[in-house]
DNA sequence: CCAAAGTGCTTGCAATTGCAAGCACTTTGG
DNA sequence: CCAAAGTGCTTGCAATTGCAAGCACTTTGG
């Protein structure tokens, strides 16, 4: 399995560290060894698709988002939160606004620690 | 890599022959070995996602079919805003528990109109 | 201070993947 | 009829995956 390894590896690894999980607890949390996780993280294995679905699991991101990484899907990115806050029938026009606005400057600014 | 492995295999002798195409010249427009094919489609082999994309082009069909048969996807339902705040990877976990929280406030309270 | 716990990494190995070489059969065409 | 081509499968093996055992270091807490 080829895959753009330093972004895969180094992507599971912001996520694990914005999680602030330590290797362990993700590596547990995902039912995989702890060294084989080390060993994605740095680029030095190539995981099967099984595994990448077990650590997004764990991580709570959305297996697609590592499929993608991996070259193992296209173009299909992960679920929008914009389009589903403009997709939600239970949202006012004016809640799907406010909603959107708080989630780009979100994404888009400094992470702002409430 | 575990799969249901009798509908996956089946599947894709399926569209072969849908396709009028020989074993060796599927596995030969998808760039892997025919004895290899042959065992995939008997469900003697667990193919990696990346042979199953090679198939899947071969075949003409997505890449998506043959994963989620692999177990590898699940049936992509309408995301939620819930749902894909959680998916979201560029967002922190204290972000997605902001944002959680607003949408919940939203569609849990009166619409507020301005 | 120091033992225990936590953290990430090294290394050897069993199991598995994917392949090359080749087999047995069937079909084609001269 | 029979050689050549086509078809799908068997088998042994090199390379790779994922793991268990363990190491070196850092942090914690009594």
């Amino acid at each position: 399995m080829r895959q753009n390894v330093p972004e895969l590896g180094s992507f599971i690894r912001e996520q694990r560290e914005r999680s602030a999980m330590s290797l362990r607890k993700l590596a547990d949390r995902a039912g995989i060894s702890n060294p084989y996780l080390s060993q994605i993280e740095r680029g030095l294995r190539h995981p099967s698709a099984e595994i990448l679905k077990s650590i997004s699991r764990a991580l709570s991101i959305s297996a697609e988002s590592l499929y993608e990484r991996a070259g193992l899907l296209e173009g299909r990115a992960t679920p929008d939160v914009e389009r589903a806050i403009t997709a939600d029938p239970t949202l006012s026009e004016r809640q799907k606004q406010a909603l959107t606005e708080i989630y780009r400057s979100f994404i888009g600014g400094e992470e702002t620690e409430a």
